[in-house]
Formats: structure tokens, sequence, C-alpha cells
DNA sequence: CTGAAAGCGCTAACAC
DNA sequence: GTGTTAGCGCTTTCAG
């Protein structure tokens, strides 16, 4: 596996470098059949791998792409990163797996560290939706690189999107706490995120249609650490609520961490449904309701719009922006109970 | 940001490619003031960024590392991924992150990927040290590319690793539960990889340094998957044993949601140590006391060797494989009880 | 102080 | 059927 060339390989076998490279990426040529041969037999025995950085020069692709979140120890990232990894590569392509700390400053960095690489294609997982970096915006827009982002978005920023609908997620979380009889009904948000809101915004839906008011002190905050969300769930052990949306994985986390120091069980004393059920749904009894978010369609969605541009842009003029909007849906489990 | 390239500025400046690249480079030359300060303005006008691609084709190196895992989902391996991105890029390295979905095979593909890709460094965390791809191993022992092995090795392949020392923190662990005044201890190890069989002599030397016996109904096995561990606790609980080294993260959190199920209390019921303290730490009340496996410690001791092999190996000559190993700790919790 | 020229390893017209 | 040639964008001797 030492280092071979093409050039080795056509004075070795008496041949130009021409008839080498067309028989070694198999193209449609007409080589005889005895030097296809030879050619063929020479390079495995040399253990010939072709100099990707040199045909990416001539080629102006590198079937590379990059990926930028903002945690790779989030799970939810985690199991995003994984599976659009893995899905790149059986197309064949690369994927740089970048990792920006949640700072902005990380994103722009990142943004032209990838396309100095030369990534065919770029997915961006932004860091922060509102403390918006003005470089990146700037960068972002005039890119020659194709990108799409996921997850999260920088307001009036025009481009290709890929998302769930996480207004439809808290409807369904609190629709399903109301229909088993629920009325005091709590949820944890985290409102310095689009996503948290949107969640709030269903979970107000849903009570809104049934005629129950949202009550202040049934709404609390909490980033999406675990830590945040237990002290938030300190706030929601006083007051009267039977049932509470815990609007993330973490979220679900940090709230029953706190249920379970105070000796209070789930569903016997609070009806719980979560939201993203990756990592709750192993690590508790019993198992969370939730609302679940397919990470495998969201990566296939996000690549499958995001292979369209680079297509387009190879081809020449590309569409207007997409948003592919995807539902989430109810994962029943255990930790509902019914009230009567 | 659209492509420019260095024949572009030098046109645009009326000098010559070579000027260019020197200043923009700047290097040791002799370009007058004037000429420079006009090369920079126009540079920074027009938004030129160097092709990386171009560089390395002439330079023979790209900045760029490889890093294959088993398991991106893993806390324990996202947590390393995260770090070694970090000190890459802070070394001006950007580091390709691949996912081997714990199969021999895409090992083996992924170090053909990643070296035709022209990584000048490869970190390696093997998917399975006993099923042992050949085509792998053969690859491995004539690469060109200064890799090391992280964390887990593949028998007689002598090359650089680095690794934490498995059987001291079974060791650790034990001995803190002999010392709380436990005898009836129980274990749950992965006896299919290196790394428990390590912690499990660890086990077995701090037992028979108090002579207590190593009782077999004590030795449970498990993967390192919650579930596998969930099924061990099972067994556990049959048995008299009052304390439990739970020999990983995700052992630790099946043997966690088992006790809970059968509304058992640590450290009331069972007092714990656990490995890995990451999540479990977080997670649950009460803390684990725990062995912890310094991440940060890890990535560096890896990348500190893989950056030496490189510099060795652009030098000329490299030396005999190293083999740096990393100690764990004991971290106290409240999960472990005095017994009297 | 500055530029011409060669070449990194590969692909692709276009000859022969 | 096969070879020649000309780049891809950049760095780097080596001459002026």
């Amino acid at each position: 596996m030492a280092k071979v060339t093409l050039k080795d390989i056509a004075r070795e076998v008496g041949l130009s470098v021409t008839s080498v490279s067309l028989v070694l990426n198999n193209r449609p040529c007409k080589v005889s059949e005895t030097s296809r041969r030879k050619i063929l037999e020479v390079a495995r025995r040399k253990g010939y791998v072709p100099n990707q950085i040199a045909r990416s020069l001539v080629m102006q692709h590198t079937d590379t792409i990059g990926l930028i979140i903002p945690n790779i120890e989030s799970r939810f990232f985690a199991s995003l990163a994984k599976n659009i990894e893995l899905k790149c590569r059986e197309r064949g392509y690369a994927l740089i797996i970048t990792n920006s700390d949640d700072s902005p400053e990380n994103d722009s960095k990142l943004v032209r560290l990838l396309v100095n690489r030369g990534v065919d294609g770029l997915l961006i997982v932004v860091s922060d939706e509102f403390a918006t970096d003005e470089r990146l915006v700037s960068d972002l827009s005039q890119l020659p690189t194709p990108y799409v982002m996921v997850d999260r978005f920088i307001e009036g920023l025009p481009c290709d999107k890929v998302r769930f609908n996480n207004e439809l997620g808290g409807y369904l979380a609190t629709r399903h706490l109301i229909e088993r009889g629920h009325e005091r009904i709590a949820c944890i948000v985290n409102p310095r995120s689009n996503t948290g809101r949107e969640r709030l915004d269903g979970y107000a839906r849903a009570l809104g249609e049934q005629g129950i008011a949202v009550r202040a002190d049934y709404v609390l905050g909490s980033d999406y650490y675990i830590a945040s969300a237990y002290e938030a769930a300190a706030r929601l052990i006083e007051t009267d609520a039977t049932a509470v949306f815990a609007s993330s994985d973490n979220i679900a986390l940090g709230l029953l961490k706190r249920l379970y120091a105070h000796d209070l069980r789930v569903p016997r004393d609070y009806s719980v449904v979560s939201y993203d059920n990756s990592a709750a749904d192993v690590l508790f009894e019993p198992a969370l309701t939730s609302i679940e978010q397919n990470v495998p369609e969201l990566s296939q969605a996000a690549l499958d719009l995001l292979f369209r541009r680079i297509a387009e842009s190879e081809a020449g003029e590309l569409g207007g922006p997409d948003e592919v909007v995807l539902d989430p849906k109810l994962v029943l489990k255990d930790s509902v109970r019914r009230l009567d």
C-alpha cells in the first residue's frame, strides 16, 4: 500500500497514462482486452489507489460533504451525524463532521474551512438562531457551494431548509394528555429557541381547543440541558399540575431526575410526555410516551435536497429555496396514566 | 465569496502568480512594500480563499486527520470525537470523523477511504478487538500514513497505541468498595472485550489482596449496551451482593434502570461504583461514584503521538511503536454507603 | 525585487 | 486501439 501512481503503472505495462486511467476508471473506451487485463493485473499487484486530491483538482469536485453541528455530544445530533455519515458513504461521499461548540463565530469559521477544502455541499445546524453572526450571513448568502440548513434557522436568510414541525409536536403531546383526562398540564420549554417557542405554540393550541386556559405558572422555561431542566422542575412540583409536557430529551431527563429525588413516580404522580424519545426511552422505567422525530427521515430529506442542489449547480441553474417540513409523531409508552 | 484564483489577483495587480503566492503566504521574500500592499488589498477585496485541494496536491499534505470510531452515538466516543476535533482545529487541522458501525469490514474500508483522501494521519478505534479483519491488518501493517490506535487494539499488530489502564480502573473501583466495608461485591463486565477483561482482572486483584475469593455468581457478563446490562442486573438481584462494580457507563445505566424497576435504591440497597461517569453522573440521583477516564487527556495523548509521527515521517525516519497508558481515577460521589 | 517554468497526479480533448 | 497535450490551482526552484 505504498504510494503508486498512474505513471508507475503505465511505465510497467508499457502503455500511456491515458489508457491506464481509462481502464482503471472503466470508462467506455477501446483498449484491447489484453492491455486491459495487464493494466488491471499490475494495478492490483502494486496496490494502486487513486489519489483523490489530484482527481478532485481536475474534476472540480471532492465527493465530500461537510456537516456543521453545534454539539456532537448531544444524542440528537450524534444520531443525526451518524445517519448522515452512513447515507453519504452509501452514495460514495465522505462526510467531514465539525462541531461548532454552540458558537456562532465558529459556524462562520467552519463554513469557510469546509468550503476551502472543496466540499461539494454543506449541511448546517446553526448554533444560535438569534445571536446571528453577521459574517456568517454574508458568507452564506453568496456561497458558491450548495448548502441546506437543518433543524434550526437564521431569520431572514432565504435558503434551503429541512426541519420538523415543532408546533405539531407540541400539539400532539398536549392533546394526548388532554385525551387521557388531564387538564392541569404544565410544560417545560426552551423559550430561547425557535423549536421551543413553536412547541409551546402547539401546547397552547391544544389547550385552547378544549377551552383550557394557559396558566403562566405552568409554563416553565429551561435550556436544552439536563441541569437547567432539573431547576425548572423544582418549580413544577410546587404547582398542582398532574401532567407535564417535557419538550426535549434533556428536559425530560432533568425532570425525571428531580422527580426521583423527591420520590415522585411516573406515571403515578405525574404523567409525562417527552420529546425525542431516544435517550429517555432506554434509560427509564417506565418507558416514556413521547413525540418522536425520525432522524433517518430528517437526514434523508436533508441529503436528498442537498444532492439535488449539487446536481443542479453542476448542471447550470438551480431553483429557488425550498423548505421541507417533517411531521413528528406520538409514540405511546407507559408514562401517561388515565385520569378519571 | 465566488471563486477567485491566484492568477486573477496577479492579473489585476499586474504582477506574477509567484509574487502573489509569496506575499499571501507571507513567506520571507523581497517583494516591495507597495506591491505587497496592493496584493493584499486586491486579495481582500475579491475575497480570495486559497484552494486547499491544489495546495494539498503540491504540498503533499492536507492538514487533515482522519478518525475512525465504532459508534458516534456512544457518549464516550462522541466526547472523544468532539475533543479531538477541537484540538485538531486549534492546530490548524481539519478532522474527518467516520463511523464504522461496529463493523470490522468498515474499519478497513474507512482506512482506505481516508488514506485515498490524503489524510496526514489516522486515529483508529477498532470496532472489534477479536474478530480481526485480515485485510485491515495487512493494510495497516504497510500503511504509508502514520496512525495510532486508540482505546482498543488488534492483537499482534505492532503500532502506536494510546489507552487507559483498565486493570487499574477495576482495581480502584473494587478496592474502594472494600474500604467502605463491603465484601459481597459483584461486578458486571463485558467479557468480549479487552477492556472488560482487564477491568475484571483489577476487580479480582483487589479482592485477592484482601483474601476475598472471587465468586462465580458475582461475575456477570454484559455487552456495552444498556439493554444487555439490564438483563445481567436481573441475575444480580438474585444474589446477596451488597455492592456492585458496574464496569461501564451503559452498564451502570442498565443496572440502575433494573434497580429502579424493582424499587431498589442506591446506595440504600446497593452501593455502586460506575465507570466513565459522563452520563450517569448528570442523569441520576444520587450521583454515581465512578472511575473516570479523562477523555481530553486521552485525545491529547493520541494527538501528541500522532503529530510526532507525522513530523517524523515528513522528516525522514520514524521510531518504533510507542504505547502510552493513562491512569483512570476514582471520583467520589454518593452511590456508595459505608457498611458497618 | 520579480517572473518563467516545472511539476504535484490525474482527466479529457483530440490526434495518430 | 493508443499516445500527446493541455490543463486543474498552487508552490518552488532558479534566472533575471
